[in-house]
DNA sequence: CTGAAAGCGCTTACAG
DNA sequence: CTGAAAGCGCTTACAG
């Protein structure tokens, strides 16, 4: 079918006006040269008339497309959704529109959405990057200005990254574990070689040192931040001999899955298992128990990131921004005495 | 900035082989009218050059953006999420990139989305209507294909329906109740003026009635789909003088709100007071209770709106389509005698 | 302030 | 099978 009725385009408006298609467009686009009382009236016409300016030949000319690209690994996650809504509206606050792709964790597919969307010529993208990422190879490649999300990357990168910086909440958490009697601390992190999972990891075991407490080599898992692996683990954890006291898991979808391995084991939670998690969900509050969590802002990191991007688009320096993570204490922790 | 580096054309790639353009356009698009041996030596030599063919340039003349829209009312929504998910799949494998956009239900903002979509001259649009919804309007001012999914609309349009039939699953759930004791059912209802909303009230009403069980007007509230409205209506269910003993919440979010409000109340859920919940989420298996829920294949929704959309894009009839929904039996009802 | 004309990077009749 | 050329719908120097 294609296109039954023409659309309108600024050729149609210039001829019902009789003026020249350079003046409908730079009256539609807010540019200087044209006389208030002719933009004016073009605009009204442009309105009556229904048209809805071609971006497709806009961005072949002026090489903008008003696009921004955002890969993520999947938007099922809630701290994505929320991400992927926050960003969509920053967008188009800046009247940008977003193209989503879900890289599901695969750099094969990240690449190749990059790839595509490059082609799209976006003018920016935002990319929480998996683990062997090139998006790097790709960046120098085509120069598409690039904000990192949530993971960092281990290869140096001029790309900005903004995240989350969880040691101050996680050394909290830790003090809320060793308050309330806990001594043998488990961590069900992330992959190994994700830096974000190892700098959640490393911040838990720095502040179980300050405060004393043991985090046995033995009581480190890794998990792959999908709820199944969260189950698994959780279900080895509470088979070895000397069971842990306190958890703490890397991500939400990996506690979902723990939660539902307590559920069918005969651990009370908390009193013989604090637990908590890493990203905060709403879900966490009607769960079984609640979950004291680690919220991230997320928030601020949507609209820090596509400030940065808009920055870079902008030639504009855009520094990397780390943002304060905050505890959210529920009943799946035990209390402090007093 | 923009450009640092001017990315490669087709016609880069046609100067290094000394061919044409049209060529080398014909070799990777795979028309016909380039021989073998050269489409193959094209290309390599793109690949090896890094082009993207630049889509904007593409559209333009071939008219085809390969774009799809897609407007829900909030991705932050499970049940969004997953179809968004899904959606953006199916798009992938018939090479299409997905621009997102959330109405977040407010009428006007669905409105300005769909013209900036139309901007972009997406090929088509799946669309998540809200209430008023003049996308009708729309779709026949620009003639884009859209496919309408999950909500029917009032106004009598040419746009196939994809969405979920619920009356199968309901009576499931009816039956549930009434074969467990159950005898004054409530019902947290979405706005009332949502078709999807009323359908799910009607089957509810239409099973009880066969089943011989009250459902007391004074125990049908509708709310509007969010966390706050399923708090708010449950603590005015739990203060009525004769409660119910059974309550259906119309989607997910509003059970959130509701688990919320049972936990603060002394109600005891399942013996008291059975819930169950319209959609499914993973986050039903770990509540608490567990929530009994009625799932809507949401992998078969999406691909079947990304499918009927296509048709249309390909100028074939596009039938609405209806699937049938699930229950799934959790700890929030009782369970039958036997 | 306004317009005629070139040109963005492709695809596609048209011609050979 | 291959190429020269027109044209998609805009924006933007350039000229007046």
């Amino acid at each position: 079918m294609a296109d039954p009725q023409r659309a309108t385009t600024i050729k149609d408006v210039a001829a019902r006006l009789g003026v020249s298609t350079a003046s409908v467009s730079r009256a539609l686009t807010g540019m200087p040269g044209v006389g208030e009382p002719l933009r004016e009236r073009i605009r009204e016409t442009a309105r009556e008339m229904g048209l809805h300016t071609h971006r497709p030949a806009s961005a072949m000319r002026s090489k903008r497309t008003r696009t921004l690209g955002l890969v993520v690994s999947d938007v099922t996650n809630p701290f994505f959704a929320e991400l992927a809504l926050t960003i969509e509206r920053a967008a188009a606050a800046r009247n940008y529109s977003l193209l989503l792709a879900n890289s599901e964790d695969d750099p094969e597919q990240e690449s190749r959405y990059l790839r595509s969307m490059f082609g799209h010529r976006v003018e920016g993208i935002v990319l929480n990057p998996t683990l062997r990422s090139d998006h790097l190879a790709y960046h120098e490649e085509v120069g598409v200005p690039i904000v990192l999300l949530d993971r960092a990357v281990t290869t140096g990168t001029s790309a900005p990254v903004v995240a989350v910086d969880p040691d101050h909440a996680i050394g909290e958490l830790v003090g809320l574990f060793a308050a309330t009697g806990c001594r043998r601390l488990a961590m069900i992190s992330g992959p190994e070689d994700l830096p974000n999972a190892r700098r959640r990891l490393r911040a838990f075991e720095q502040a179980a040192a300050r405060h004393g407490l043991q985090v046995p080599k033995t009581l480190i898992a890794h998990g792959d931040y999908t709820a199944d692996s969260g189950d698994r683990l959780m279900r080895h954890l509470l088979r070895e001999r000397v069971r842990p006291d306190a958890v703490f898991i890397a991500n939400n979808l990996m506690t979902l899955g723990a939660l539902r391995a307590v559920r069918e084991s005969s651990v009370r939670v908390p009193d013989e298992l604090s637990i908590a998690s890493f990203d905060d969900v709403a879900w966490f509050e009607v769960t079984d128990p609640p979950v004291t969590a680690i919220a991230q802002p997320v928030v601020d990191l949507g609209t820090a990131a596509v400030r940065a991007l808009t920055d870079l688009i902008a030639g504009r320096p855009a520094p990397s921004a780390r943002i304060d993570a905050r505890l959210v204490i529920r009943a799946s922790c035990r209390t402090p005495p007093n």
